[in-house]
Parts: C-alpha cells; sequence; structure tokens
DNA sequence: AGCCGATGCAACATCGATTGTGCAACAGGG
DNA sequence: CCCTGTTGCACAATCGATGTTGCATCGGCT
C-alpha cells in the first residue's frame, strides 16, 4: 500500500497526458473559461477521483493569498452560550465550504492578541470575535492588515458588530416576572429585584434600562434599592442576596438574574430555604441554562439567539460591510412551564 | 497607513542587506549552525520585530509539508464533556506551538469523513478524534495518509486511544451510592438499580460490569432486573422509570444513571415527586454536571478527567505510537456533600 | 609564499497550485 | 493559396519560505 505518497496535479498531470495547469483549471471547473475540451476536462475529473485527489491548500492558499480558514475567537468553549456559538459557527462555515478555526483564549487580553496574529499567519479569510477583553486593539490589528472581522454579542465602536438586544429582552424577562409575580406578599417584600451585572458594561446597562423601564411601565416607579448591580462574581452575589433577605426579612417577590452566575449563586443559596418559601417568588435569569427549566420552581430565561447572531455577522461579512455597523437580535424568552414545576409541591 | 502589504522575508533581507536565505536561517534560531554571525542575526532580528513580520505559514507549510495545525473533531460542541475536551485540547495545543483546529461533525459518518479529508488537506500534523460513528474508517483513512492519530474516550481496534475506566469507575460509583443509601426501605424497594445505557457499546458495558461487581461485593448478588440498559434516549428512560415506579411501589433506594440524558429524565420524573421521597433514596450519575451540586437532594456523579484524557493523548502522539494501544484513565467521584444539600429540607 | 581549514554568507532549487501568455493546428473566407 | 480567427492546450512565472551547495575571504601554519 504505497498509497501514502500525496498525488499532485502533476501526477494527474502526466497520467492524463495533459499539463499542470490543465489539470488546475478542469479541477476547478473553470475549464470553459481556459478553453479545455469537455472531454480532456472530463478525464481529468475522472482520474482526480478514482486517484481520490485533493488538493494541497497550502500550495493554492500561497498561491492566492486565501486559505479558505475562517476564525472565530471567544473567551472560553466551557460555556453554554460559547458552545452554541461554536455550533452554529461551524454550521455556517461549512455551508460556505470554509474551515472553522475556533480558539478560545480564557479572556487574556495577551493571548487574545496573539491568536490574532496566528491566525493571520495561516492567511485567515475572516474572523469573527465574540467576548474579547480588547475589542478595539482587535479591530485595529484587523483592519490594518485588511482583514474582514466582524464582533458577535459585543459591540465595537470600530468594526460591524452583531448583539443581542439587552435591553427588549431585559424589558420581556421583567414582565415574565411581574406577570407570575405571587399577590399578597407583605409590603416590604412586594417589588422585584434585579441582581448582578456592572452597570459600567454595554450589556449590562442596557439590561438595566429595559428592567428599570419594565418597572416603571407596571409600577409607576422604579427605586435604585431595586437595582443590585453587583458585577458577575458568583460570591459577591452570594452576599448581597444573603443581606438582601435579611433586609427584607424574606425574598422579594421577584427575582431577576442578570446572568448565569448569579443565577447559581442564587441556587445556592436557595439550597437553604424550604421549597415553600422558593414558590412564593417570581425568578427569572437573563441567560439560558436547560437545567433551570428541571428545577422544582418555575424560573423564566432569556435565551441568545446564537444562530441568528452568527448568521447575521456572516452576512455582514458577506455584504463587505467595514464601518462601525451595530445590528441587534432579539433574544428569546423562554417561560416556565408553572404546572409542570409546581406540581411536585401537591404530588 | 500602507502597512497592510504583508512583509516577507525579502523585504527584510533587502533591508539589511542580506539574502532571504540569511533572513530564514536567522529568524529561526537556525543562525548558528548555518553559520551567520550573530551581530548579522541580531540585525535581521531585531528589524523583523520593529516591523512586526510574521511568517506566511502557508509557505512555510508547502516547504516543510507540515503545517502547525493539529485537528480534533467530535461529535458536537454544546455538551458538557465535549466542550470541556475542546477547552483542554486548546490549551495542550498551544502549550506546544500547535494551532487546535476542531471541528463538530454532528455524529454523521460522512461528515466526519470528509472532514478529515479536509484537515488532511492543510496538511495538519495530527489528528484527535473523540466519539465518531466510524472509528475504524476513519483510522484507516489517516493510516494510509500516514497521518498520526489517537482517539479519546473511545477505543479503536487499530490506533491508539485514551478512554476513561469505565469499569473502575461505575464500581466507585456504586460504592458511594451504596454507602449513602437510606437504610429501612421497604424490602421490595431495597435495592439499587442502574437505569440506561447499551450493553452493546464498550463503555456501557464495562459500566455494567463495575456496576454489577460492585453490588455483589456488597449484597451477595445482583439481580439481572436490577440492570435496565434502555439505551441513552431520555424519553424511553423516562418510560421505563416510570413503570420501575410502578412495579416497586415508590423509588429504590439507589438510583445509578448510566449517562446525563438519563439523569436529565429523572430529574423530569422526580419533578413531580414530593421532595421527601427524593431525599429517601440515594442517586448517581455516570457523567458530570455542575448542576446536580445546586440540585435540592444529593447527587454523586462521574466526572471523566478531561485534561487528562486529552494530555495522555497528546502523549501518546509525541512517543510516536501507532498500534492499537490502550490507556485508560481512571475518572473522579465526586460525592455529593450532604449536608449542604439537605439542610433544605430541615431549615 | 602557498596551502588549508574555518567563517560568513549568497544562489538556487524546491514545495504544489494558479494564472497570464504564447503557440500550434485547424477552419473558414476571400 | 493566403490570411484571419478560433480552439485547445503547454509553458513559465509566481506566491514565500526552507535547505543544500558553492564561493569568496581571512587567518594561521609551514
Amino acid at each position: 500500500m504505497k498509497t501514502s505518497q500525496k498525488q499532485t496535479i502533476y501526477d494527474i498531470a502526466r497520467e492524463t497526458g495533459t499539463s499542470p495547469s490543465t489539470v488546475s483549471a478542469a479541477l476547478n471547473g473553470r475549464w470553459k473559461e481556459r478553453r479545455i475540451s469537455k472531454e480532456t476536462a472530463g478525464r481529468i475529473i475522472e482520474l482526480a477521483r478514482r486517484m481520490d485527489y485533493s488538493v494541497n491548500r497550502q500550495a493554492r492558499g500561497l498561491r492566492t493569498a486565501r486559505s479558505g480558514l475562517v476564525g472565530l475567537i471567544l473567551p472560553e468553549h466551557d460555556n453554554r452560550f460559547f458552545s452554541d456559538l461554536s455550533q452554529s459557527f461551524t454550521l455556517e462555515a461549512r455551508r460556505r465550504s470554509q474551515c472553522p478555526v475556533i480558539i478560545a483564549t480564557q479572556r487574556d487580553p495577551a493571548a487574545e492578541e496573539s491568536t490574532v496574529q496566528d491566525l493571520m499567519a495561516y492567511s485567515i479569510d475572516a474572523l469573527f470575535i465574540a467576548g474579547a477583553a480588547d475589542p478595539l486593539r482587535i479591530s485595529r490589528i484587523c483592519r490594518s492588515a485588511n482583514l474582514p472581522h466582524v464582533f458577535i454579542d459585543q459591540p465595537c465602536p470600530d468594526a460591524p458588530s452583531v448583539i443581542t438586544d439587552n435591553e427588549a429582552g431585559a424589558r420581556a424577562l421583567t414582565e415574565a416576572i411581574l406577570d407570575s409575580m405571587p399577590t399578597g406578599a407583605t409590603p416590604a417584600r412586594d417589588r422585584i429585584i434585579l441582581i448582578g451585572g456592572d452597570a459600567r458594561l454595554h450589556a449590562s446597562a442596557r439590561r438595566i434600562e429595559g428592567f428599570r423601564k419594565a418597572v416603571v411601565a407596571h409600577t409607576g416607579r422604579c427605586d435604585p434599592e431595586q437595582i443590585i448591580a453587583c458585577g458577575y462574581e458568583p460570591d459577591r452575589a452570594l452576599d448581597e442576596m444573603h443581606s438582601l433577605y435579611r433586609r427584607m426579612g424574606g425574598l422579594p417577590a421577584g427575582l431577576f438574574a442578570n446572568s448565569i452566575n448569579v443565577f447559581e449563586a442564587l441556587l445556592r443559596f436557595f439550597a437553604h430555604l424550604p421549597e415553600a418559601e422558593l414558590l412564593s417568588t417570581s425568578i427569572g435569569c437573563f441567560d439560558f441554562e436547560p437545567y433551570g427549566e428541571l428545577l422544582r420552581f418555575p424560573v423564566h430565561m432569556i435565551r441568545q439567539r446564537h444562530r441568528k447572531l452568527v448568521s447575521r455577522a456572516w452576512e455582514l461579512m458577506e455584504e463587505g460591510t467595514e464601518g462601525p455597523v451595530l445590528v441587534t437580535v432579539n433574544p428569546e424568552l423562554r417561560r416556565a412551564r408553572d404546572g409542570a414545576a409546581r406540581a411536585g409541591g401537591s404530588a
């Protein structure tokens, strides 16, 4: 089995009594404009198939200055949202016969930068960036290398970006929580509280704004102490939750967790409460986690439409968009199915 | 800003008054054995840094027949275990200055095959395969192209493989479940049941064996009806759970879920039971899911050591292993922290 | 002075594909 | 029969880096 010697167009040329350029033209479907006879092209293509030829992409890439590789940079793989992104990205890339290269950089700006350089050394055709620590810097590098790029789930003031409509999502989530809020809580606890997030960040700011608007529309007002933007650290959120519970003398009637990390902290806190108490509060999480649907109390969740984020990003790329364009995508509200989840209490 | 024209070693050669081959040698640290003076090499390296040169990897790859790319094929990104693998794989690749290319093929044998071909067209230096639908076929392709490859989490009879020690894991998990099994259940329910998995598959078979051994060691016997290998379909598992519950007149004292899917089915079933009843059974899952630790009842879990699986796989690669070698890695038992989780019942 | 072995580097071929150009052979028109 | 187009392809340059070979120059030694 000496089939291991990789075949080249020169081999095919020799076998078919033609020249490499003819073989190349035939295999690329360019035989018509290169005035290769249909019959010759056919012979070449047939032989190539029989010997199972596949082009050397490094050689092609060297000549054409393209590679067929497209990069996606993200913070980490082990995260629901980002792995959903990877999944969608892979599908979209392959639909276009491109090869996806997905690299996680651990939220480390240095790693981000060196990864971008690395990918550029491979002459990737395009770069998608999700959740970079330093978007501007990356954008600048790409721009100076003339590399088309689009940001996903994060706005970059310098480049096309596709992001979730955080405000609309927060509004919808808040309304869902308000809708299912139990009636008859003591006045001290009869309000909805947002916990988590960092008001200085774009995403958080929009979510807070959506929350506020929905609350005002529903209640007529929204007090500052209803918003506890204590960051994304679970431990910090847990602390805040403890003191909130103490201040209010119980759970608030409604709880808006600003991210999955914060939600996890809440779950940890809830582990110490009797189940009945949990059922007396209405909970929402701005993020999606399938396990949320398996809990013994209802949780509304917001799920980003990863599929759509990715496909819109590719569209921007293909349209050759360059400037600072911002496209928003509405997220999906996944209402808790009240019945099933609560049934446990009475079964 | 005309910096967008990518620089080549020819540019550096011109600027430094040297030749391309000299530049290449200098930049690759090979200047000593190429008898380039330290001073010349220094000048070249310095200039390269200043103009921020980076090698064209397609050109290098064409010449050297290597690319610096290493592939990882897996079924899907949106799965805890596989995204953990991706994460570890990325780290290990970058530690070795290789560029990871991770592709999900949706458990589709045709996609797997064409992806392998694709990657080979890029002259990847090595291929890792996790959870392929048709391992033998892939191994054969790689072998005939002389491409070093290793299977992860799946034994291939033709190639080096690194897998989790399913039997040992199952034994440990079973023992943990037995340890925390409540005493005093009615005789009909006082046993441990394994549910899920497909006895025809390697992994399931080993797990069942481990389960059986542990049960026999503990109880003296293990009846066939204690093992319900009904596959991995959640719906199917849910059905089986229902009828088991009916047959036994309640939950068994111990439950061994053979995979995360099955565990999810159990959770769905549990949603209809009062919490007290759940606390009267001891549960284990052969898979890891962080949310399992946030549930209101204790769950023992087995976590595959993705880090170790991946690093052992790289080691096999680097040792140039070729034949059918099977390396096993012990998984980690994550015992439920009884106290915290159960506290909810009494708080 | 003449020979020899380092030393320091330039030239050149090469990897495999793409693409612009050139050139036979043949057909058709005048 | 000559001239002009087509048709059908081969040739050769090129992409950027690597590694082999060869050729000056210089110092030291006899």
